[in-house]
RNA sequence: AGCGGGAUGGGAUAGCCAGGAGAUUCCGGCGGGCUCAUAACCCGCAGACCGGUGGUUCAAAUCCACCUCCCGCUACCA
């Protein structure tokens, strides 16, 4: 099992932890149910983002990208998302496995040389990949970076299609030049992955989402770049592997890490370990996993699909190695309906999480159950404090405590009777649709489980009443009692999964004496311990006070983050808001394109009339118009504002002759702050809608100097 | 534009693949009960014509077609 490599560029934050935990659990559910599992991941270093924001930085991209993938490696246990083996993409392992990969698709006939343009610094004699070029959008126009019109119509963009090309790095105008580069034939694997994707298991994003490639043009794959930051392409040095080469191969690489640790430290006590009762002491063999008789489940977020059922498999299948069997492909996690943002601080952070002193099992519950995994789904605190209280303390924490409380009152332990046959049956139950759960690759009902049994404890002894039968009926005291323990017994054993620690504690509470991540599902129905200590509760309750802390927190940083400053945000600062994502208030220039013209938003936040006032709108009458020098798009206009004429320079020159405007009638800015274009002062400003700038005018005789309101 | 995901009581969600007793669970509302339990727990009531329109069927939230509205993806960014 593996889960997606996160990028070693910035923080982790509670959206990207729903796939881990969503892996781990499921991971976890595995080892139940008896299976051997290598669970394994790695941080992915690689790629033009690093090397980029390395450059910023300062610092070589081997030190930035370890910073994070230290930082992550050191994270994920805190969630008790437990890896056998978190490596990275540039270990010995990765970079060997990698080379080899690729040395065999290579051989096998699979790769060939093309000639492509490519972006290039003539001065540094340097080529720029993807994100180390920036310039204007042909399609909208706006600023955008060389993979991707950021700021604007948010269109991919291939290379050589940006307009005035620069290099990020030293702001030199790039050129474009002819580079030989690799190609892998995905072609030639198209009835294949046809073929392999009817029969992947997992979530149905993940089989439907790449029929539109697989069933269309289905295009070889540029398995190279021009880049300093990478794996070599084997006997071809100056060429870089493409990221998406080398990162999945770190998923097999680091189960090869993990068999070698496994060899030579034996049979240690480690809770990663374990694998499954039968295979205790021998070392994993990584090969059987990758080429044999193994079975491959990858977890991913839903935005890398097409990258691990498309060229995954396709990689898999020209090595020889087994094809994954299953894809569960997590939505994402909002905040109020919108996606997550790591660049503004539009985010709840694992780190900050942690820092309230949050049990991890709480968020593990939560977001497990939250939703189908392949869903999308909001995180809230109010949501959170809801579920917490409610299923974690009432309904589960709560029959845990009170039985075993009750136990250890009345009987030191588990009193002697026999458990039930409706007791027993429920508890059956529970197992059988557990198991089903797993198979079905449900993680949501995997983390339901132990609630489940939980509420029907609830109902069990409520409807029993032990507390009256102590005195009335002591032996059917002692036999709801004994089927309670059972009960919590079970509970624990489902647990597991998705609160590996709290299932630990009640284990300890229950005086079980091995370890809860080593037992399997048939332990729910084997006798508890004869005796054990007073229980404490398991859960706290999450109070008011605190949500309410918690959301005007989080309220204050959303805020920020989605209102820019708002007046006179000049496009200069917009370039320093480096790599915003989603980004609903781009500034107002040029936004639509010249076939589809959507319309901005109307803006949400009312003024006064006060407000309003405060423009100072006059009627003018354009008395002369001269384009400017060097400029594309403005000319000065000499505007009769009755007791004045003004000089205003506007943007209109592409789309008005300029002959044609002396005479038209325009509404102008008469208090508009001056400015300085192209070296010529403009006293005011010209109101026109839209890109064509078509211009505000009167109908009737309103003479220059009137005012607008 | 194509493709994917979604639209279910006031809010949030399950069920849909394998069609069948007028639909799950959590919160909220109303009314009871219990007192072992973290004002926790249990029971009952009100509340949904399952986005719209057609179709298939003895039977559709579930299958098919078309439509509307959200969210996302569209390969050489990760």
């Amino acid at each position: 099992m593996t889960c997606g490599l996160p990028y070693a560029n910035g923080d982790l934050h509670v959206g990207h932890l729903r796939t881990y935990v969503g892996g781990d659990t499921f991971a976890r559910a595995l080892r139940t149910l008896g299976q051997e599992v290598a669970f394994v991941s790695g941080s992915d270093m690689h790629g033009t983002p690093v090397a980029v924001n390395a450059w910023q930085e300062g610092v070589s991209p081997e030190a930035f990208a370890l910073r994070h993938h230290e930082r992550y490696e050191g994270i994920f246990p805190r969630f008790d998302v437990d890896f056998d083996n978190y490596g990275h993409t540039r270990t010995d392992a990765n970079v060997e496995l990698t080379q080899s990969f690729v040395h065999s698709l290579d051989e096998a006939g699979y790769v060939y040389d093309e000639e492509i343009e490519v972006a290039w610094d003539p001065e540094e004699e340097q080529a720029l990949p993807d994100r180390y070029v920036e310039g204007a959008c042909p399609y909208c126009g706006a600023h955008a970076r060389g993979d991707e019109c950021d700021e604007g119509c948010g269109r991919h963009l291939e290379p050589g299609e940006i307009e005035d090309p620069t290099s990020v790095v030293t702001g030199n105008p790039a050129e474009y030049r002819t580079r030989s580069h690799k190609f892998f034939r995905l072609s030639e694997f198209r009835e294949y992955l046809g073929e392999f994707i009817a029969r992947l298991d997992g979530t149905s994003n993940a089989r439907n989402q790449p029929h539109e490639w697989i069933e269309g043009e289905l295009q070889d794959w540029c398995i190279t770049r021009d880049l300093d930051w990478g794996i070599p392409y084997p006997g071809e040095e100056e060429l870089m592997l493409y990221v998406w080469v080398d990162a999945p191969i770190e998923y097999v690489a680091s189960t090869k890490e993990f068999a070698e640790s496994s060899e030579s430290t034996g049979d240690d006590d480690s809770p990663t370990s374990d694998g499954s009762a039968e295979g205790a002491g021998e070392s994993f063999d990584w090969e059987r996993a990758w080429a044999e008789d193994g079975e491959l489940v990858h977890v991913i977020g839903r935005d890398i699909i097409q990258h691990h059922a498309v060229f995954w498999p396709a990689m898999l299948r020209g090595v020889g190695y087994n094809e994954p069997r299953a894809i569960l492909a997590s939505g994402f996690v909002n905040l109020d309906g919108k996606a997550f943002s790591t660049s503004r601080d539009r985010a709840v952070w694992a780190d900050d999480y942690l820092a309230e002193g949050f049990d991890p099992d709480l968020y593990r519950y939560y977001v497990v159950t939250a939703t189908g995994f392949q869903q999308d789904t909001d995180f809230s605190w109010d949501r959170f404090q809801e579920r917490v209280n409610s299923e974690l303390v009432g309904a589960l924490g709560n029959f845990v405590y009170r039985s075993l409380l009750f136990a250890h009152r009345t009987y030191e332990g588990t009193p002697e009777s026999e458990l039930s046959t409706t007791v027993r049956e429920r508890i059956e139950a529970a197992i059988e649709d557990f198991e089903e759960s797993v198979n079905e690759y449900s993680v949501r009902a995997i983390g339901r489980a132990p609630v489940e049994l939980a509420a029907f404890g609830n109902e069990y002894i409520q409807r029993n009443e032990p507390w009256k039968l102590v005195d009335e009926d002591p032996d059917r005291a002692a036999q709801v009692i004994r089927d309670c323990v059972q009960l919590v017994k079970a509970i624990g054993v489902l647990a597991a999964p998705v609160m590996p620690g709290t299932a630990a504690r009640l284990w300890e509470q229950l005086g079980e004496s091995g370890s809860i991540g080593e037992i399997t599902l048939d332990a729910a129905l084997e006798a508890p311990p004869e005796t054990f200590d007073a229980p404490t509760e398991l859960f706290e309750r999450i109070e008011d006070g605190r949500v309410a802390e918690l959301n005007e927190e989080l309220q204050v940083r959303i805020e920020d983050a989605t209102s820019e400053p708002g007046t006179g945000a000049a496009s200069a600062d917009a370039d320093a808001q480096e790599g915003g994502e989603e980004n609903v208030d781009t500034e107002a220039e040029p936004a639509a394109t010249a076939d589809e013209a959507d319309l901005e938003p109307i803006v949400e936040e009312r003024i006064g009339f006060e407000e309003f006032q405060d423009l100072d709108l006059r009627v003018g009458r354009i008395e002369r118009a001269e384009p400017i020098e060097d400029s594309d798009e403005l000319v000065r206009l000499e505007v009769d504002i009755g007791v004045e004429t003004r000089g205003v320079v506007a943007g209109l020159k592409r789309l008005h002759d300029t002959d044609s405007l002396p005479g038209q009638k325009v509404v102008i800015v008469a208090n508009m702050e001056k400015a300085e274009l192209f070296g010529v002062e403009s006293n005011g400003m010209v109101l026109a809608a839209g890109e064509e700038a078509d211009l505000l005018t009167t109908h009737d005789d309103a003479s220059p100097g009137t005012r607008v309101h």
